[in-house]
DNA sequence: CATGAATGAGCATTCATTCAT
DNA sequence: TATGAATGAATGCTCATTCAT
């Protein structure tokens, strides 16, 4: 870990790039199907059909690949969810677009490799910083989706934004560990469309016009 | 690792208590310390001062010592948030007990032992099973909770108990591992204490009346 | 290495003594056999016929194993040293014993073991300070040797005892590692045999009397 | 391993003079820092910034190249010898100078880079022969310079010049070895002083009458 | 009831070396 | 002449587990 990066991090190897991808795509569905625990240099490296070696070549330690991985599922879905949530302006409107791409993410797997590692800081501490710098941008995110919404409604000074992006978050992260953990994702499913139903109801509240849901909303 | 719990689950074992005990606390402890990759049956042996067979030889397998001790702290916990939840049938004063009796847990590592355990069964999947078994008794336990402060009160129908006490179980478990990632105790505080604020409001805003949620209390 | 010697230091176990002899006796083998970069847990324990396994569970690590069969063959040697030199009290008589001693050193590869091990220091650097604390005690025994038959003799205030055990330390090793490096050991003999008829023509200048220790030397 | 030193002998190649100079010297400086266990391809090129690739390239194998640095240190060494020991013809100045020199290699750390590979004879038993070569020069260079001073005095005949060169050089190599080992150079150095004393003194004792033995020395 | 000894399987990592470019 | 990529083989070490006592 102490010396890896020169060359995980530098993008001069051009000729390389085609197998640190491949090398990246072993380790995300290694982490998916055996786990943390189960994603070891050689199983990653039978995954990918490559050298063992290459790991260490490459990314200088298993962690070095794994971080590579997290990296790169992070980028996409930051990518996927930035699009998803665009024009989105309305409480109700993020809630159901937020249950899509979860879903999407669950069947993909890609909160799992998260999830994975977060699991896995507690076998490799150094991990833990490396994990929090990355789970770090998604707190932001959370916490600019939720201000795109929420400002300017009655909820705005009610609730901190960090604070709601902490528990939104952490919701994600124990709702992923559970439903796989029961291996049933029916409860998250039912915990999205109770969401979307709730946050329809409130949004009414909010929503002061004639036809709101309250009677004269009289309530922040 | 397959024939594991065999003698795990078998109480007959009169003499040996004290030592079974001492085992579960040196791996409790080890949870705690170590993570669930340091806790290894050489690493809690060392921590109890007994011998690593002993792990084999009470407990079948690491495994099997390992959900001994949750078992072993889940009873307990269970037991302090009944005791604690008592008399309690208001949302905010559950939510200003929960805060509470987090606190503790945080302090005192309980729920680390099953954060770790859960981070733990992507290495050793044959845990998964059993640990279900035994996040199973919390989400009852929270919903019944959540049903006796929100009995009769027009939050009733609009929230599923079922889904409500899975985000919740889902909250603690994801906020628990964040926390432990960021060494950083301060959101999961701030994020009880919004919390104790809105269902304050709330609170108020389900009980309009001068009589508080207490007086006819016979929900539960 | 660091938290080897619990067990290897200990000497409780009765059981597995005849084991460990069964090891120290393999890794002085193979380290005779192969040096010290072929003394690798398999090589040794290949040799030995046991589990490479054990050479972690008894000595902690295979440094731990190497100086315990230094300690082994140091120990065996000091004593047959020890045992040759009683009663030598004259300059050519200790020349002759220890060409003696030397060629049974040779041969059984006791040196090599030594010298192996300090050559090896410069791969392992942690074995530096061990191998010091183990050299040491050859340092004073040569003091002493050389102390005994200088003693009283016109030499004895010219030459440091200190230097010349230094000296012929120093001696000992480089003509091993020579010997070893040029597979023939006709060079060190020959010098021997100068050594003898030297200290011959300096016991005789230095006793200048009738009462010379040469003439009637059959004390030994 | 079995076909290195195809290219490491040849000097045809004239364009890469400096760059194999290069290399050498990165050889040198590894082998004084790390060791010759830490003189590995990839630390001798990170040494030198070139790509290891070019160890191979140039001299065929790590090995190789570790020899074509014997080679250069020795031969600047011998020059210096060479030099220094011009004009010398009397023992105790013999040895006056050899103190110099050899607290330079002390220093420069050019004894270390032999030494290092004598102690890597054992690991890699192909450098043993190649090591022998560049040593014997080394035996006979020492012979000549013993030769010169003893020649003409009684002590000729006494000490065969191949038995006290083998010696000299055992001595410089064990002393090496131990002083390293120690980390404490002042043994050698109280060597030398005593040296120093010892061969003024049998100077003195060799040549009785006012003219030294250098007036009728004709030999070398 | 308890434990010291033993082991097979596995892991991260490093190395010398080859090769296509 | 030079190099980035790749790899097979080895190394030290840890682990869960078994077993005889």
């Amino acid at each position: 870990m102490a010396k890896s990066g020169a060359r995980s991090q530098g993008g001069a190897s051009r000729a390389s790039e085609p197998t640190r991808a491949r090398m990246i795509e072993a380790a995300i569905q290694t982490l998916k199907e055996r786990g943390f625990a189960g994603a070891s240099a050689r199983a990653i490296a039978e995954t990918g059909t490559f050298s063992q070696a290459l790991v260490f070549y490459h990314f200088g330690s298993v962690n070095g690949l794994l971080l590579a991985a997290l990296d790169a599922t992070s980028d996409l879905r930051m990518r996927r969810y930035t699009a998803a949530l665009e024009g989105v302006n309305s409480l109700p409107e993020l809630m159901r677009v937020a249950a899509a791409v979860y879903r999407e993410d669950l069947v993909s797997g890609h909160i799992k490799v998260l999830a994975e590692l977060i699991a896995g800081a507690s076998t490799s501490p150094e991990l833990g910083p490396e994990i929090v710098k990355r789970v770090q941008p998604w707190i932001r995110f959370t916490e600019d989706a939720v201000g795109k919404v929420v400002a300017g409604t009655p909820l705005d000074p009610l609730v901190p934004r960090s604070s709601l992006a902490f528990a939104i978050v952490s919701l994600y992260l124990g709702a992923e560990l559970l439903t796989h953990l029961q291996a049933d994702p029916s409860r998250a499913d039912e915990l999205f469309d109770t969401g979307i139903r709730l946050t329809g109801l409130i949004g009414m509240l909010l929503a002061p016009g004639p036809q709101a849901s309250g009677p004269e909303g009289h309530e922040s």
